[in-house]
RNA sequence: GGGCCCGUAGCUCAGUGGUCAGAGCAGUGGACUUUUAAUCCAUCGGUCCUGGGUUCGAAUCCCAGUGGGCCCA
């Protein structure tokens, strides 16, 4: 029998005995105190042996038997806790054999300080409230495996406290976005995850099924084009925090489904939003650390307003000497990148060599956080062109650490404009490029209706998190990534 | 997409062609009434990721696959 199976079975028959003389799941207990609450409450009254009473409950993570007496450490939300046990003073004293690490319970007694020093609840009664059927990671060297940690995160969360804390910072992040948005009057709403198009965005869909309407739906790839038809509706500032799906790859980079947050503001421009993003990141950067510089272990990051600004243009001849208004055509630029070695697809399109070689010799570059505006009219269909340029759009992204954080535009409202980039997308699709807006006959409708000028902001969530936490994988800042199957189950 | 590294007990890891694959923690049995990575004695526990191949002999070498990580694009 595998050594694992007989642990589980050691433990089953302890839970059937401890069922013998008690539930060991009971549906109510009782607690006076978390760990911490506990030790404040012993301190605050002065330390008096004896004089503060607590029950207090957790998970068991840590034994000390020696014979007629054992110390186990409780962990909590809170903090972790001694426990001492006697065996003059428990007549149950000898049930702790049925007790393993990893076990729930709930301890009542009154508090003292051993000769070592340490707060301790001597106790005078306790019961098992959860019996667990499986080991923990090691006390000392805890989870490390990556694999493990991600596949079972609450192996990882129980072993490792940067895993905690990257969890509550996340908490913190998607909160004060929140906030940061109320508190300039924006609206919080929730748009359809399935949808008949997946518009607002260029990417692969993932494709499901409605059974009773036997029709087929796609999960939403972006939330731009229905909070888009609640400007039309007469909402003059809107927000979402959603998850979106993208059938791509799966990497430290990559998740399908990940957060986005999108706001739509009527009567502002792409300036305006970015000003608004600047005070956005520094706001949750202060309520993460209370300061807009930290440390990502030797990368210094200030988040000060204001950002570095350049355009697309600049940025691009700055880092590579590379004009490309100079090579209007798909073959020109396909020489370009060619010789700078940048590996290029077949049938790709103009604007898709002109990303690739932004994301090769531009992107890593901006660690500190730097907006790049006004970009190739090609790239952006959802984008209100430049008064004096057509071909260039009102349009900005954000990077910082290398990678994107935000994408706003002033948004493009004429219907017209709106309807043939649209038309032109989808012959690129029909063309074979399967990565591209999908003309959605009912938007398009809708917009016709009149849409307010506006300013749109999409920020990746996730990669805020990474941002602020100083975390280099995505994995680390979702608790549970898509993982491919093992395969041997 | 390309390159490199890794997968051995529940966990953390040794083991680079040669007896029956090891340690620590966890588990089990014993000693121990202020310990805290408790200590001491004894002991159980293995699909060495999977499948092929080379070899008298493979955890170890080779090939393919698979899962994970890192780097590049």
């Amino acid at each position: 029998m595998p050594s694992e199976q007989e642990m589980i079975q050691q433990r089953l028959d302890k839970r059937a005995r401890l069922l013998q003389a008690a539930d060991p799941y009971p549906a109510r207990v009782r607690r006076t105190h978390t760990t911490a609450a506990a030790v404040e409450a012993f301190t605050a009254g002065g330390e008096v042996e004896g004089a503060t009473e607590v029950t207090v409950v957790g998970r068991v993570t840590a034994q000390r038997v020696m014979g007629k007496a054992a110390f186990l450490d409780l962990r909590d939300g809170s903090g972790r806790l001694q426990l001492h046990f006697r065996r003059d003073v428990l007549d149950d004293f000898e049930h702790l054999s049925l007790v393993d690490l990893g076990d729930f319970l709930e301890v009542t007694g009154s508090m003292f300080r051993t000769r070592t020093g340490e707060v301790t609840v001597g106790v005078a009664s306790w019961r098992v409230i959860t019996k667990a059927l499986r080991p923990l990671p090691e006390k000392w060297h805890g989870l490390t495996d990556t694999e493990a940690r991600y596949r079972q995160r609450y192996l990882d969360l129980i072993a490792n406290e940067r895993s905690r804390e990257i969890a509550r910072s996340r908490s913190i992040i998607v909160s004060a976005i929140r906030q940061f948005f109320l508190d300039r009057g924006f609206l919080e709403v929730e748009t359809p995850v399935l949808q008949e198009h997946a518009g607002g965005a260029a990417a692969r869909p993932f494709l499901t099924h409605h059974n009773a309407l036997d029709r087929d739906l796609f999960m939403r790839i972006s939330l731009e084009l229905h909070l888009k038809r609640l400007l039309v509706g007469g909402f003059e500032k809107v927000f979402e925090i959603g998850r979106v799906f993208r059938n791509e790859g799966v990497s430290y980079r990559h998740n399908p489904e990940f957060t986005l947050l999108e706001s739509y503001e009527a009567y502002a421009d792409y300036h305006d939003v970015a000003a608004m993003v600047e005070e956005l990141l520094g706001f949750v950067a202060m309520r993460v650390h209370g300061t807009t510089e930290f440390n990502h272990g030797d990368v210094s990051l200030s988040l000060k307003t204001p950002f570095a600004r350049t355009t697309y243009h600049g940025a691009l001849l700055e880092h590579t000497g590379i004009d490309y208004r100079q090579y209007p055509t798909t073959a020109a630029l396909l020489g370009v990148a060619r010789a700078r070695n940048v590996p290029v697809s077949d049938g790709a399109s103009w604007a898709t060599i002109l990303d690739g070689l932004m994301s090769t010799f531009v992107e890593p570059k901006l660690v500190q956080p730097t907006f790049i505006f006004d970009y190739p009219t090609a790239l952006s269909p959802l984008a209100k062109k430049k008064v004096d340029d057509e071909d260039t759009v009102e349009r900005f992204e954000l990077f910082a650490l290398g990678y994107e954080i935000a994408n706003a535009y002033s948004e493009l409202n004429d219907p017209v404009d709106q309807r043939e980039r649209m038309e032109a997308q989808s012959a690129k699709q029909v063309e074979g490029d399967d990565e591209v807006e999908v003309a959605d006959e009912d938007f398009l409708v809708a917009i016709e209706h009149g849409m307010p000028p506006a300013g749109g902001l999409g920020i990746g969530v996730d990669r805020v998190v990474q941002l602020i936490t100083g975390e280099h994988s995505l994995r680390e800042v979702i608790l549970f990534p898509t993982m491919r199957d093992r395969g041997d189950e």
